[in-house]
DNA sequence: TTGACAAATGAATACGTAGTCATTACGGTG
DNA sequence: CACCGTAATGACTACGTATTCATTTGTCAA
């Protein structure tokens, strides 16, 4: 019995002869033999593991997480993940990436420096990155559509015949945000509607709530607020509620992802639902793909408007 | 210049001359070359790598799980990431990380089998389960104080006069739901008031929401609720309020966990916090202690009650 | 019986690193 | 100058697998 032979009954199962793969699996389970998949990297050269590089922060990348490691556990690939809450935390773990000659790279997050992005151009595995519209023409990349998208919400405003609108953006130098901000104010400058922009700071709950503050101060409101995100949107309803506004009597409000929680009846935002399983299947062939001609293709996937009772008028 | 010398300037730069040192670094920037972690694990039989086995939904695990994943990579190790939906996939990924030689093994979920479990006690790297009480005994495990949280937030409740109390669990054969149903009844059982038990079915916010039309069709409501989880919880209060019941007016209401959406100001649950960065750093702690003279440790951390506006009579 | 051929197996090697051991170089002391 | 101790380096091996190549075994036809 040797041990050219226990590896093909793992490996190749058909090139054993059944009795000897029966001997070997017995002998297996008896001594509680598991094949080692780290020598087994180190001689093909291939992990079965794809990394992923995304935020701590954040519902949206947390959702786009799981769905990422499903997809690879049903292919037989693993995770391995890195989540950073500064940009200081993503050169460390690029570092780390590097060294695990992990079989693909998703960069997730769109705060990841062009100066980053670049420095994963150097030879070694496919990387993409995803929702992240900055990347585009340096590395492969996959997002949903989002001016599209906010183009969608705003024509929807439109059709309700709402005349001023505001847009809450989370961080203004985020490319999602700027392109975002771009299909309303394009969309809406087509029906002669102005849209300024308001910073919120973040792309949380908290900056969301916070500015809300802001708004309920303006002497008078604009009929409807374009919200960057879900997660921001939420922390507005619940800061203006506060300010006893209600949402969608006093001011209509439509958010951006599609997220879980937006969906829950105590906001039910109208919002861009985001085909995250489509993007993250995007990814995954796009790092697997044969052929690499393209080297820097981008994929856009559009996303549906969902309307919900923020965008209802209760007298309507 | 030989291999061995490139290895010492790597991993024990103090045993190469500074001028050496200075030359291999150069050569190294110059070729691109990045030591392989994959070899590095072959010969030294340490991935610094943990693997994590964690339900696909909820809110609370993914909460931990980018807890995990920063403490974890601030002391320079990685994580591969198992995510599953079904218990079938639980054992799927339970042969992979046997496979892949990880350090340490971190198993969350209360809707792990105990097969499994004792799967993870054959020989092999440390194995610690998460907010498992069900382990108890059986592996080491780390969780929350459930039944001691559940008694404070009764005891809370007590003392404010409550006499008709009804518990919402997610799922009855979850340990963790039982321990903290048993907190509960035996809590307000030493203040004369019974507590009825309640499956909403799962421990996710449409569970909650639905459940909540059985609530509604009651002849009598209790003054409050205690919900066995804020995800189901917040679905309970968005299905009571669709019904018209309002929530501190009409009926009193606690959560469990600790949620960033628990305090959000749409909810604002009376609620236990779980210190999840302390339970992380105790699971952590358990992987990699040295002495493994007792094999299956329990700890048990308290948590903490936050009053929220769900038990503030509006009256009171 | 012999040859030809396929199937099955064993021996040997390489993957890239860490560590052991031996060798060399160097500076100081007697 | 001889000796010794330390610092620095090189040669070599093992980690556990996949794969190539050679060898053995078995089967069938001539």
């Amino acid at each position: 019995m040797s041990q050219a032979t226990v590896a093909r009954v793992f490996s190749s199962p058909h090139l054993a002869a059944p009795q000897t793969r029966a001997r070997v699996e017995a002998a297996a389970t008896r001594l509680g033999y598991v094949p080692n998949a780290i020598a087994r990297s180190l001689k093909s050269q291939t992990t079965d593991i794809v990394a992923a590089v995304v935020p701590a922060q954040g519902e949206y990348w947390q959702t786009t997480l799981t769905s990422f490691s499903r997809r690879l556990a049903a292919q037989g690939r693993q995770m391995l993940l890195f989540s950073f809450a500064e940009a200081a935390d993503v050169d460390s773990a690029l570092t780390a990436v590097e060294q695990y000659r992990v079989d693909g790279v998703v960069l997730a997050s769109s705060t990841i420096s062009q100066q980053q992005l670049i420095r994963m151009l150097r030879p070694g595995p496919p990387v993409v990155a995803f929702n992240q519209p900055a990347a585009t023409g340096v590395l492969p990349q996959v997002s949903v559509d989002n001016e599209a998208g906010m183009s969608d919400l705003a024509e929807h405003l439109a059709g309700l015949g709402v005349s001023t609108v505001l847009y809450v953006g989370g961080v203004a130098s985020a490319s999602t945000d700027q392109i975002r901000y771009r299909g309303a104010a394009r969309a809406l400058g087509g029906h002669g509607i102005a849209c300024p922009y308001l910073e919120a700071g973040a792309f949380t709950y908290d900056a969301g709530y916070k500015i809300s503050a802001q708004l309920a101060d303006m002497h008078e409101l604009p009929e409807a607020l374009m919200v960057g995100s879900d997660e921001v949107a939420c922390g507005v309803i619940d800061g203006l509620r506060t300010a006893d506004i209600d949402v969608p009597g006093d001011v209509l409000l439509t958010g951006f992802d599609g997220l879980p929680q937006s969906a829950w009846a105590g906001y039910d935002l109208t919002t861009l639902v985001q085909p995250i399983d489509v993007l993250v299947d995007e990814v995954i062939e796009l790092l697997f793909r044969q052929d690499t001609q393209a080297p820097a293709t981008s994929v856009v996937v559009p996303g549906s408007v969902r309307v919900g009772r923020t965008t209802r008028r209760s007298d309507g």
